[in-house]
DNA sequence: CGACAGATTCCCT
DNA sequence: GGGAATCTGTCGA
């Protein structure tokens, strides 16, 4: 008999104060490692960041590399905005935008720990394994039903919900996945030991 | 304008 | 481990 989670379960850890856009007014660099551990919500339901990777405009992998397109525009803006784009025709990824003297650079995010709104993600995903809901970057947006009705949107403002981590996470880093170009670079940030990570560091 | 690669995931073998 | 699904940007004819 499963047992309905109370306020006061452990599983759902207390959520830190809301971060504001400004968290995000510096190098994407800085950035990126401090995110884990954060909470993402997107109507109230998503979780822990767990891993994230860095792209700068600098880096021949980042689609702001070529300069702006309709599609990256907003990553050539303001901070603390949301980037959302279409991955192989099929999945929805998601950035946070991040800003040093017009940087053009984002952070992907990769995979949350599920802590808020697991009816939900299981309903989205069409499967029940926690594990394996918010594990890569287009799991976790299809899980919080994030679209590209969320591109550009502020990340401190509903529907999304950043909240500051309530204790430091032991991190790990690695050279990112997926990619052909700049392979070598170790922006991949990830919590150490983590269940949930797309792929073992 | 056509071809193709890509910050992915799922299902099959 | 391999292939399909099929959107977006880039490059070559």
């Amino acid at each position: 008999m499963a047992q309905t989670p109370k306020p006061a379960d452990p599983a759902v850890p207390r959520l830190g104060k809301p971060l504001k856009r400004s968290f995000f007014d510096r190098s994407v660099h800085e950035v990126a490692p401090d995110l884990i551990g954060a909470t993402l919500l997107v109507d109230g339901v998503g979780g822990l960041i767990v891993e994230v990777e860095a792209y700068h405009h600098l880096d021949p992998a980042a689609h702001s590399f070529r300069g702006p397109t309709s599609r990256n525009r907003v990553m050539f803006g303001p901070a603390g905005f949301a980037y959302v784009y279409r991955s192989y025709g099929i999945h929805w990824c998601v950035n946070f935008v991040c800003e040093e003297e017009g940087s053009a650079s984002a952070v992907l995010i990769r995979a949350l720990q599920p802590t808020h709104g697991l009816a939900a993600m299981r309903r989205r995903r069409g499967l029940q394994d926690e594990r394996a809901l918010c594990s890569g970057p287009g799991k976790l947006c299809e899980a919080l039903g994030i679209t590209i009705k969320h591109n550009e949107l502020p990340l401190d403002q509903p529907p999304l919900a950043l909240h500051a981590r309530t204790a430091r996470p032991e991190t790990i880093v690695g050279v990112r996945i997926g990619i052909t170009k700049a392979i070598d670079l170790p922006w991949r940030y990830g919590w150490k030991g983590s269940r949930y990570l797309s792929k073992p560091f």
